[in-house]
DNA sequence: CGCTTCGCTCAACAGATGTTGACTCAACGA
DNA sequence: TCGTTGAGTCAACATCTGTTGAGCGAAGCG
């Protein structure tokens, strides 16, 4: 009927997108051991063996996969800690899940673990520059490991009373908080 | 030159408990996922076929080693916060392994994951009777979800800023943020 | 058209892993 | 002393999973 005769690299390109799509989701429910290959293909609908020769290994998928355009988070200019505080509702919304994928995996996959702690030591990094007081690096770690640990008893756990709560009225609750943190 | 014959009931409760200690430093370590029968039985010096015959099956062996006495945490009368604060130091040190294993497990194994959630659900519920106000529920899970990520921050992924911080210098620069969340 | 290229599949291997059943041998009770 | 019990071992099975190499068939190109 319609009959787009798509082009061979145009093929190539959507189906390798399939498989990595297929894969951010999988990884993102079930983590990385719990992720299998078979299950990729079968979602991209298409053979497991072409899983291996675009990627060479389960591992290189997964660091395709999780590969995230990574934004400038601070470019040039140091932010001031209350902007940087107005960020936080966008990182409560729904995550993307090359992110969630990771996070789901750091506890027990070795090398998500490492990614995961360097991307978080560079927020520290930043938080206690904006910061600058005497103890300003440990006051930005607990800031970090705040949000942290609310994302992941909202998205990765389910926790019943975080379940229903919006991510405004979560990012406006935890924000004196923060506050406290930020401050002396 | 010794030679105390350990009667066949000593030797028994001995290797079991051997089992066990050893399934909890491997589950703590590396997750329910990637520990394997055959790793518990060599650390604990034992034929992996007895692991099994003890204990049935990995996932049983799992449920046994984590099992926590579980002690009442508040019995009776409702604690008032401010003493909930003071036994945050405590849950900064060094926790038992059969804890840590429920954690490192709870993201990529469904049912440790229903049981943390559950464990947290519990003292969400607690701490938002002692605090008592509008939403307060959803104050006392964002206090619960601080605490989550600060020990997984500084346990299981070992955040550099983190890292060489005391349990007590953690607990006394946290505390403003968690008074923050539990009043208005 | 005929040859080449390459996206894709099929079948299989090799290793790891949970699990099982037969067996050994020392402790135990009569 | 002798049969029984039970702790502990050995070897093996069945399955899953990452990975590989040969092959098919259509798109591309001269």
């Amino acid at each position: 009927m319609e009959g787009t005769p798509t082009s061979r690299a145009e093929r190539r390109r959507r189906t390798e997108e399939r498989i990595l799509s297929a894969a951010r989701a999988i990884f993102a429910e079930r983590g990385f051991q719990r992720t299998t290959i078979r299950a990729v293909a079968a979602a991209a609908e298409v053979d497991p063996a072409l899983v291996m020769q675009y990627f060479g290994s389960k591992q290189e998928l997964f660091e395709q996969a999780v590969r995230i355009p990574s934004i400038p988070p601070l470019d040039g200019e140091l932010a001031p800690v209350e902007e940087l505080l107005g960020r936080i509702g966008m990182k409560m919304g729904p995550l993307p899940q090359a992110t969630l994928a990771m996070m789901r995996s750091m506890l027990t996959h070795p090398d998500a673990a490492e990614e995961v702690r360097g991307k978080l030591d560079g927020q520290v990094a930043q938080l206690a520059d904006a910061i600058g007081s005497g103890d300003a690096e440990l006051r930005a770690a607990l800031m970090v490991s705040t949000m942290l640990g609310v994302t992941i008893a909202h998205q990765l756990l389910g926790l019943t009373a975080l379940h229903g709560a919006s991510p405004e009225r979560i990012a406006e609750t935890l924000r004196p908080s923060l506050r406290a943190l930020a401050e002396g």
